[in-house]
DNA sequence: ACTTTTTATCGTATATTTGCGATAATGAAT
DNA sequence: ATTCATTATCGCAAATATACGATAAAAAGT
């Protein structure tokens, strides 16, 4: 990509593209959903459930914790993952702002 | 990335991922935006409001159709994008299930 | 101290994304 | 018919993302 452009956006657009980012990835999705049901969040059976190798599912969830959706306390042999709401609940209502402004300046299609 | 591991995942899973992945890039959600302003859509300013090259600015915009989160016609020198708001709804909706849905599992953190 | 279990990180290979300039294509205008 | 304006596509380079095996690290149990 030659040279970074996109530091040229908004501010806001860049956070709603790196969210966006995060969760661009089934497996992602997938291990939101994984967390979401567990509320213990001992987390070494995502590996299991997910077919994935454990050092790649390792690393989704480093992405996912650098885009803050998650937290994670790595506490000895097993660490602890479970869903940041915060983060989570701010992005929603950002990209249902994102709609919303959409749609209001354009509701009817023209083409 | 040696091998499609993506095909594993739930056809939902994978079909909100594409759909993030479409606005992962700030371009693409300032496209949306340029769209929403203009309700006539003649769109050879948005090359002109982006910071970008013509031929970037044509990539995005073949992503944004090829997700059908716009429509295009190509009707000769200059052409007509608009955003697809049925596509739209659908993932707006989507979306915000992804949201409720992972939020009634378990509305209090854990750690 | 040693092994075991669990997770993170490193190195590596491959695929995809991002970006641009150059060029083709296409219809409008002259 | 030729030029002009506009947009798509091609080819390329550089950066990221995806995936895995191998290895390290770290606490718990023996």
């Amino acid at each position: 990509m030659a040279i970074h452009k996109k530091e040229e956006f908004t501010q806001k657009e860049q956070d709603l593209a790196t969210f966006a980012k995060a969760i661009s990835h089934p497996a992602r999705i997938s291990i939101l959903k994984v967390l979401a049901n567990k509320n213990e969040c001992i987390c070494g059976e995502i590996v299991e459930i997910l077919p994935l190798a454990q050092s790649t599912v390792s690393q989704h969830l480093k992405e996912l914790k650098n885009a803050g959706l998650i937290d994670g306390s790595i506490d000895g042999p097993r660490s602890c993952y479970c869903i940041n709401w915060k983060t989570f609940e701010k992005f929603n209502n950002e990209f249902n702002g994102l709609f919303t402004q959409l749609k209001i300046k354009n509701e009817k299609a023209c083409c």
